[in-house]
DNA sequence: AAAGCGTTTTACCAATTGGTAAAAACCCTA
DNA sequence: TAGGGTTTTTACCAATTGGTAAAACGCTTT
C-alpha cells in the first residue's frame, strides 16, 4: 500500500469534519445569540465535543467566530453578483438580484443574522473585511446602475440608497423573521411569503427605476 | 414646613433621576451588544454607580431589560402612529408615515438597535409584548391601507409586505448605520443622507401605490 | 439626640467564562 | 509490537457573571 498517500486523507476527512462540524454549530448559535451571548462550552455541547477541543482546532473564540465571518461573507457575496450576469437587461438583472437576495434569506437564514448581528454591534470586528470585499462589490453594483441610467435604459434614481434598500427589504426576511411571522400569524416564514415578497419589491423596483414607458 | 409633602419630591427627584439613568445607559449597551453581552457592572460604571445598586432599583438583569424594552416599544409606537392622521389622503399619510419612521431611526438609534437585537435573536423575551402592541398597530394599518385600495384611493398592493418594507428599509438607517456609513464612504450618517433615504423611499412607494395617474 | 426611613456599600457566593499545561488515548506505519 | 505523531481528555486557573445578606450611611422628623 502507498505509505504516505494513505494516511494523509484519513486524517483529513475527520479533522476536517469535525472542524465543519464546528463551524456550522457555532454559525448558528452565532446567529441566534451573538458573539457575547455564546459560549465555547455551548458550542462544545452542540457538536458532541469538549471546549479544550474545540481550542485545539481554533487558538480562540475570538478566532473561531471570525473564521464564522469569513465564511457567512463568502456565502453572501455569492448570492449577490447577480447584477453583473445581465448587465444589458436592467430589468432582468433586478428581478434576478431581487430573486438572488431573498433566496439567500430563506436558505441561509443563519448567516444572514450572523453579518446582521455584526453590523449591528458595529462591526467591531468585521469593518475591514466589509468594506473590502461588501463595499466593492456594491459600489459595482451601484456603477452599473449608473451606467444604465446614462444609457437611457432607466431613471436615475440613488443608486447607493436603492441598493441599501433593496438590502434592508430582502434581509429582513431572515434578520426580522420572528417578528413577520408575527405579523402574518403564522409560526414560521413559508415559501409563498417569500413569493408575495418578491413579486412587491420586485414591482416597487421596476416601477421605480425602468423609464415610464413601464405599464 | 409642610411636613409630608417637602420629602416625598426630594426622594422621587433623586430614585426617578437614577432610575432614569440606568435604565438610559442599560439601553445604550444593550443596543450595542445585545442582552448577553452586557454585564451589570458594565451598566453601573457606565452610570457611576454599584452593581448591587442596580439591583436594588430592579430585581434582575432581565427585569432591568425589560423595562428597557418596554420604553423602547412606547418611543417605537409614538413615532409610527402616523398613518392614522390622514386617513383620507393616502400620499400625505404615507409622506409623513415613511418620515416618521426614517426620524426614529435618526433620532433614536439605539431604540431602535435593542428592539433590532431582541428580533434577531428570536424575540425570546419579547414575542408576548410584540404580539401585543406592535402587531396590532401594523395590522391597523394594513386595514387604513386595504381601505383606500377598496375606495380606489390606491392601488391594491400586498398592504403587509408593503408595511414590513416600510419598516425594513427605514431601520435600516438605524440599525445598519455601521455599514452604511462603510457604504456611503463617511464617518457617520448625515442628515441629508437621511433626507435622500426618505425622497427615495417615498418615491418607489408612491410610485407603487398611487393610482397610474401620478407622474 | 434619637429613631426611622430610604439608600448605598461591604462582604460574600456558586457558577460560568476563556484559556493553559500536561497527561492520556488513539491510530498508523515500520 | 513498538514508536511517533495526532487528537482528546483531565486537571487547573484567574476573572467575571448574576445574585444574596447584612451592615453602614444619610437625611427628616420627632
Amino acid at each position: 500500500m502507498p505509505p504516505a498517500i494513505a494516511k494523509v486523507p484519513k486524517l483529513r476527512a475527520t479533522r476536517e469534519q469535525l472542524e465543519h462540524d464546528i463551524l456550522d454549530a457555532a454559525k448558528k448559535l452565532f446567529a441566534q445569540r451573538g458573539y457575547a451571548g455564546v459560549s465555547l462550552d455551548h458550542i462544545a455541547t452542540a457538536v458532541g465535543a469538549s471546549k479544550q477541543n474545540l481550542l485545539y482546532y481554533f487558538p480562540s473564540k475570538e478566532a473561531l467566530y471570525r473564521r464564522v465571518l469569513h465564511g457567512v461573507l463568502d456565502v453572501w457575496l455569492l448570492y449577490m453578483d447577480n447584477l453583473s450576469q445581465h448587465q444589458d437587461d436592467p430589468e432582468r438583472a433586478l428581478r434576478e438580484y431581487i430573486a438572488g437576495k431573498l433566496r439567500f434569506s430563506r436558505e441561509r437564514p443563519e448567516d444572514s443574522r450572523v453579518y446582521a448581528n455584526e453590523v449591528l454591534s458595529g462591526a467591531p470586528l468585521f469593518a475591514a473585511e466589509i468594506a473590502e470585499r461588501v463595499v466593492p462589490s456594491l459600489q459595482a453594483d451601484v456603477a452599473i446602475f449608473n451606467r444604465w441610467a446614462e444609457q437611457g435604459l432607466c431613471r436615475a434614481v440613488d443608486g447607493q440608497h436603492l441598493m441599501i434598500l433593496l438590502w434592508a427589504s430582502t434581509q429582513v426576511y431572515a434578520d426580522g423573521a420572528s417578528q413577520i411571522s408575527l405579523v402574518l400569524g403564522k409560526p414560521a416564514l413559508e415559501p409563498q411569503d417569500f413569493a408575495d415578497a418578491e413579486s412587491l419589491i420586485v414591482d416597487m423596483v421596476l416601477r421605480t427605476v425602468l423609464v415610464p414607458a413601464v405599464r
